[in-house]
DNA sequence: TTTATATGAAACCTTATGGTATTATGTCAA
DNA sequence: TTGACATAATACCATAAGGTTTCATATAAA
């Protein structure tokens, strides 16, 4: 319905490594240090993803102390998720009679 | 349940020109020319994104006389949804909800 | 107040990306 | 068979992406 654009979102989503760092940060937030421990990558290679991430409102980044804690901002996904959702009828004939039951039953 | 890769397909979703293609063909399949026709860049740009949804399986290519028909491939875009699906829990109680009765009732 | 820690920032490199213009090839139709 | 048409292929270009190393800065702890 808010029909924003998803560009940001699904720029964010095209790395293996950003969406490794999303689903990490699923778990709870984390400050970038944390996170690069996790991966091959150095530390400024893991904060230019977190850059993109956060250009695309994917994660917010809160200072506290000499700390920088990343936080997964889930809602945003929505965005790509709604713009996949078109396609749930080509593939799910399921979902569509299940949300058409809902719809008629409950609202 | 496939668990397949899905970064050909976040790839694949990366540009907005391709999306829009891939939202062209979910209306039917068609040759590049036609697809090229809808667009502002050149032909041989259409047909660079066309290779790459190939590449990620979302589309297929059939050869037809001197046409080469372009046509959607939809059920390979769930591998980027069903990787998303994993973050309804955070923006959607609903369907978290609606998923689970069904559970119980159906199967 | 040193010293260690967490991060930011800059400079640089290689390859991918998205685009162009031009030329070649295969197929249909007159 | 010749001409028109649909597309492929090639060469080229500018910028973005993803990575590195090195250096600077701010905060916490000794």
């Amino acid at each position: 319905m808010t029909h924003s654009d998803p560009q940001p979102v699904f720029r964010a989503l095209a790395d293996p490594t950003r969406r490794a760092i999303i689903s990490m940060l699923a778990h709870g937030a984390r400050p970038i240090g944390d996170i690069a421990d996790g991966f091959d990558v150095t530390r400024p290679a893991i904060a230019k993803h977190l850059r993109i991430l956060e250009e695309g409102g994917v994660i917010t980044v809160e200072a506290k102390g000499r700390e920088r804690i990343n936080r997964l901002n889930p809602e945003v996904l929505k965005t790509a998720a709604d713009w996949l959702s078109y396609f749930d009828q080509f593939w799910d004939d399921r979902l569509a009679k299940l949300k058409e039951a809902v719809e008629n039953k409950n609202d």
